[in-house]
DNA sequence: ATATTTGCAAAGCGTTTGCACGGTT
DNA sequence: AACCGTGCAAACGCTTTGCAAATAT
């Protein structure tokens, strides 16, 4: 069965081997931002004949299709996710390397203020916050997204940066 | 002549060598973001009796005592900044390269009240902004900080990041 | 059939480190 | 004098790459 990241590549007209449908199969499930590493595991299980290698090399393809995007959250190794609809960012729990996305309306607002009053326009930006679970208070019992944004987590395969 | 970054030293106890004067009184003069390559570079031209090894000792020993901050702007390399009072962001021009150093407190209050809402404190944040110029406009001819937030810039070494 | 992709191992890049020597306190 | 910092070169971790064999179109 075809996975929606298969899916783009045929769009796109690139040539599918076996190891870039597995590639594309482990992306297309992944919930979270593993690094080639944690990709290349997850590739094996599903089919021995796969190289680091290729997965360097069909991780590059991708993000140069705009099919993937690639993080740095500090650590050396770099990131990958799937490329989603809309900007979004991350906040990244230094005590479990739990990553959770946010996106919020104010801050996109906020940035093309600032870059303007400097005379700049915004080309791309990077956010990226490093928290630490708060204690949550009596009357805030549930779990869910407060007024003026929206946010959805995902764990990540290791922990925090150095 | 003692170096700003000098005084930190000794103020901290460290040992003071002759490398590590160099490097400080480079840090103290620098007035953008270099990377070691760089840093190393101009501490030669002072003392040719340094290696490029001392230059990342120094510069790691320097960080771990707060006199400097490692930043990472994409592109493989550290690069660093003495520290400074208050938290501050980086515009990069996407054009030049040149780092325009801004800080902004509405964006303050908006990154602890996201993080807030997602049941977090923030520990650390990065903000980069990428940016192209923008052509100035008539009524707008001179160089002034608007209200809101403070700008300073610096030129860096090399082009912006990948 | 032909151009691309793969695996392997070697190389590359920024950074760190073991060791013997040299300098600072 | 004791310790710590230094230079050199080797090692490191992540990523890329040259080459010959394998594969998709």
């Amino acid at each position: 069965m075809e996975s929606r990241i298969e899916r783009l590549c045929i769009e796109r007209g690139l040539k599918m081997t076996g190891q870039r449908r597995v590639v594309a199969r482990v992306l297309s499930e992944a919930g979270d931002h593993p690094d080639v590493e944690e990709l290349y595991r997850r590739a094996s299980a599903l089919d021995q004949h796969i190289s680091i290698a290729t997965v360097y090399r069909t991780v590059r393809l991708f993000e140069e299709q705009g099919i993937l995007e690639r993080r740095d959250f500090g650590g050396g190794r770099a990131r990958y996710e799937p490329t989603e609809d809309g900007p979004h960012y991350h906040l990244i729990d230094v005590d479990t390397g739990r990553v959770i996305e946010f996106q919020d309306a104010e801050h996109e607002r906020l940035m093309h203020a600032i870059a303007a009053r400097l005379g700049f326009e915004v080309v791309s930006l990077r956010l990226e916050l490093f928290g630490r679970r708060l204690p949550r208070s009596n009357e805030d019992r549930d779990a869910r997204p407060a007024r003026g944004g929206a946010a959805r987590s995902g764990n990540t395969a290791e922990g925090a940066s150095r």
